[in-house]
DNA sequence: TCCTATGTTGTATG
DNA sequence: ACATACAACATAGG
């Protein structure tokens, strides 16, 4: 599910939960997402901490609680995968199956789900960030994402599709498939488009679509998870028999970069220029 | 039964 | 070393 502005819509459900005391915590220590991670530490640390304030930094987020009478903070970094989600349940909830971490707090008990366990849990206690949370990339409505950025990243990977470089989330944190295949409809450019490949024009219009996409995105889905209006791709490039909503004609999908990509190719074609 | 899924990563190849 | 491609991860649903 998750992309840049699921991911903020996740991380806001958690917010009746700030500048509480986690009680206990409750997680299944074999579970994929744990992996690579200490839960025992992330267990003593969390519990009888009070919850302060989160962010979210493309598909990353990040929770930051205080430990009870120390001075450094715990750090607890969320991922969603594929199928991650948060939610809000009663304290006296009981976790059902893929429920693999929960806060238990006095009014509430936060929940983070993940059917498939693609998802991942990291955790620090430091008094500074640490390196996963504060070495991530530059998020792309920051004034450090230029077209200058976009530009030089293109060339370094020249030889690969569209589709494909727009997945790296070491440039482009928080885009996923379906923001991908709407960025490369919005501009024009076919997905299979080498990133090598574009002139000047273009990959400005890229770059302003990747910020159209991104910032609107945050405002309808990343708000409420409200759909995006009729005019965007988003609602058609699943829909059996799909149509351009600028076009009108059919929309074609191929496997591109791995992942199913649609794109219309009345409006994206391949330049060899 | 078989295929697909809004993601990342380890490994093979060039 | 660097860039690219793809299988693997685990589960649910059509």
């Amino acid at each position: 599910m998750p992309e840049l502005a699921e991911v903020e819509y996740f991380r806001k459900q958690w917010n009746p939960g700030l500048r509480h005391r986690i009680e206990k915590v409750l997680l299944h220590p074999k579970a994929r997402i744990f992996r690579g991670t200490n839960t025992a530490q992330l267990i003593r640390v969390l519990t009888n901490s009070t919850l302060q304030r989160s962010e979210a930094r493309g598909k990353q987020m990040l929770f930051v609680a205080k430990p009870h009478g120390a001075k450094t903070q715990a750090w607890l970094g969320l991922h969603l995968g594929m199928t991650g989600k948060l939610r809000i349940e009663p304290p006296d909830f009981h976790p059902a199956r893929h429920d693999h971490l929960v806060l238990r707090q006095a009014k509430h008990s936060l929940v983070f789900q993940d059917a498939r366990l693609f998802g991942r849990v990291l955790f620090a206690e430091s008094s500074d960030a640490p390196a996963w949370w504060a070495k991530l990339p530059p998020d792309l409505l920051s004034s450090k994402f230029t077209v200058k950025v976009l530009n030089q990243f293109l060339k370094r990977r020249a030889r690969a599709p569209l589709k494909a470089v727009l997945l790296m989330q070491e440039r482009f944190p928080g885009i996923g498939n379906w923001m991908a295949d709407e960025i490369l409809w919005r501009a024009a450019i076919h997905p299979k488009q080498l990133a090598g490949s574009l002139d000047a024009i273009r990959i400005r219009t890229l770059y302003r679509e990747i910020q159209f996409v991104c910032r609107q995105a945050l405002r309808i889905i990343g708000k409420d998870w409200s759909d995006p209006p009729d005019s965007w791709l988003f609602l058609h490039r699943w829909a059996r028999g799909g149509k351009c909503p600028r076009t009108g004609a059919k929309l074609e999908h191929a496997t591109i970069g791995g992942r199913t990509t649609c794109w219309s190719p009345a409006r994206q074609k391949l330049r060899t220029t």
